[in-house]
DNA sequence: ACCTGAACACCGTTCAAGT
DNA sequence: ACCTGAACACCGTTCAAGT
């Protein structure tokens, strides 16, 4: 029948499954559906296949996990022109461009954090842009040991995560402000500042509709001003 | 038959289900088997009762992580005695030791970082317990608006979670040795830069056997100095 | 009021089979 | 070599039914 014939010329039109287009296409799942909607079946209909067809590229999930998350480092690869530095330059400037660059790159994968920081096994990418971080610090004349603390202590705010302890959701915003609400009392503090720090501009801030940008700045200078001083106190 | 009396009577002697005993339930069970292993029918079985039977209490497992979080973090209120704290005391100190505290009650709880920031409603102990730290850098004279960027830049270190970017298992540690091994060429200053902070007593070293509590604690000092110094340049 | 059994829609994954 | 269909063991959850 012509149903037959119509799906094996689309078979061959197909391009064929490589794991590079599987991590590919795990990544606009992730990025569409979100990091729930990311299944084995859905990620094939994707790929215009039958979920079984993955396992022949792919041992299991956690490798398309890896995979997705290395997909997404090479998008930052690309951005940063292959992780290449100038070694005259100045090591904090040159530190805090790249990692808010890496920000710009993981506020458009919103699963990233999560799925980065539940790796097991270190994704290849990450590893190189990691050295280049290193390389830029040691050719700004830290030690090999404030290196590594620094490595440790800006953690997962290298590639541009905020450590924040919650993200909430629009419902999960609701509840905050009615939480603080009720409790007025029992968090006079909490209340008050928020009370204080809130904007005209944003009446109903609190800490969940802050300006996530300018806190993550805050932060990373708090530690790159901090690791500075150390470097040239040591020196 | 003796069985149906027997299980009468095992019911009869069973504490009845409460959303407490769940909560503390799932915290063994995430504890002991990790936290995949923390399913509806696991956590009924470790209360000697029927997976259906949880959904009178509780209106899905959702609620039963938010539940956990909050158990963790009454434990963690127990400790600290109700999060009472001196208003007169230095407020580095006193951030610091309980930020400490709060490390040592995670650590037993390896499942708590990825769970609470999956979060997307704030646990009611948690908000409590941030009041309390905005209260002690209040009562020690820092503004509200410092207040406010401390406890972004804190993140969810003030929980005691290191912001690592992953935590090698143990195949991922040796993954990350033959890594290096291999791309010791393309990797020049990460290789350089743990080869000579590899202590003789661990000549296996990498990123990921580091000695966390010291690395936690440097990077929370980087801050609270950090915190410190805008508090009393700006008074 | 509190608990249960059967059932549903969905997972990740195995394996033998197709081309 | 590459892909598929049927099937398995497991999820979270619904609903009607038991006591």
């Amino acid at each position: 029948m012509t149903t037959t014939a119509q799906t094996r010329e689309q078979e061959a039109n197909r391009p064929p499954l490589t794991r590079e287009r599987v991590f590919a296409a795990a990544v606009a799942v992730a990025d569409t559906e979100g990091i729930d909607g990311l299944t084995m079946r859905r990620l094939a209909e994707e790929l215009d296949v039958e979920a079984m067809s993955l396992y022949y590229h792919v041992p299991n999930k956690e490798a398309v996990l890896d995979g997705a998350v290395d997909h997404v480092m090479g998008e930052l690869e690309e951005t940063l022109d292959g992780f290449k530095f100038d070694p005259t330059s100045e090591w904090k400037r040159s530190l805090r461009s790249r990692i808010l660059v890496a920000r710009d790159v993981m506020l458009r994968h919103p699963w990233a954090p999560a799925v980065f920081e539940s790796r097991t096994t270190i994704s290849p990418t990450t590893v190189r842009y990691f050295d280049a971080m290193v390389g830029i610090m040691r050719e700004g004349g830290l030690s090999n040991d404030l290196c590594h603390h620094a490595m440790h202590a800006l953690g997962s705010r290298a590639l541009g995560f905020s450590p924040e302890l919650f993200e909430p959701d629009d419902d999960g915003a609701e509840n905050v402000g009615e939480m603080l609400e009720q409790a007025a009392k029992e968090l006079p503090y909490l209340v008050g500042m928020l009370a204080e720090v809130a904007h005209d501009d944003r009446p109903d801030a609190t800490l969940g509709w802050c300006d996530d940008q300018t806190e993550f700045e805050f932060g990373l200078d708090l530690l790159l001003d901090g690791l500075e001083r150390i470097g040239t106190a040591g020196s």
